[in-house]
DNA sequence: TAGAAATATCGCAAATTATAGATATGCATT
DNA sequence: AATGCATATCTATAATTTGCGATATTTCTA
């Protein structure tokens, strides 16, 4: 079956390098790879909800050692430029990292640059 | 035999992804593509010269529209991040896409982040 | 309904990047 | 050796990004 996927263009590849041309951000995402490793709790609850392997702000905030706003905002940037995907959930929002754009993007490398 | 390529490592990536976050400079990417096409004449001096493909800065330059001395930056910037290569024959400069840090950049984006 | 906890947004100073003009350097020709 | 190109480097200013503390917003709970 195997779903073609809409490529990405110009314009969002460049946003999505300047989200990866910051070392934390690239470190955010590589975290998000094994939830389960990195994050011990919590689990479950993505799981039930179906957002399996999401993961909350302050989780990720204490794993790699920056301020809560600067957490947050490199994870909006994440999330604008589609390396990402969130959900709120009750008072948390998590996130996961979204596959579809890492192929798109590999794509885009192969094909279009 | 297929020779196997040394990874590279975060930090040169960064290094690379900061390249590619600027539309000017992935069009020159995307330029390079193409010699033949996009640049008529000189094909054949930096074949001779053992440097196919080989594009001089001041034909990048116009084709690209931007000063003279941005341009050189910009080339300066790719080639330091791996993304092409250079021979200066002459008084010309000659500039190419290194093919070869494109497939290590794939395989970065499809195994390490 | 008044806190408390999680997250987002605002506003700011510092650092970095963009871009160009001016100047320097290297090579070729007379 | 003087001049003319091609390119690189220097210098400066504007624009963007970084990263934080302060504040606002949302949601839960007593």
């Amino acid at each position: 079956m195997n779903q073609e996927l809409t490529p990405i263009d110009d314009e969002q590849a460049i946003e999505i390098f300047k989200a990866l041309s910051n070392q934390t951000r690239v470190s955010i995402l590589q975290m998000l790879k094994d939830p389960e490793n990195n994050f011990s709790s919590q689990a479950h609850v993505t799981k039930d909800e179906g957002f399996e392997g999401g993961i909350c702000v302050s989780d990720i905030r204490s794993k790699i050692g920056i301020s809560q706003s600067t957490t947050s905002q490199y994870l909006t940037i994440l999330l604008q430029s589609g390396l990402v995907e969130m959900k709120r959930i009750g008072q948390w929002t998590y996130y996961r990292r979204n596959e579809e754009t890492m192929k798109k993007l590999e794509k885009y490398i192969g094909l279009k640059i």
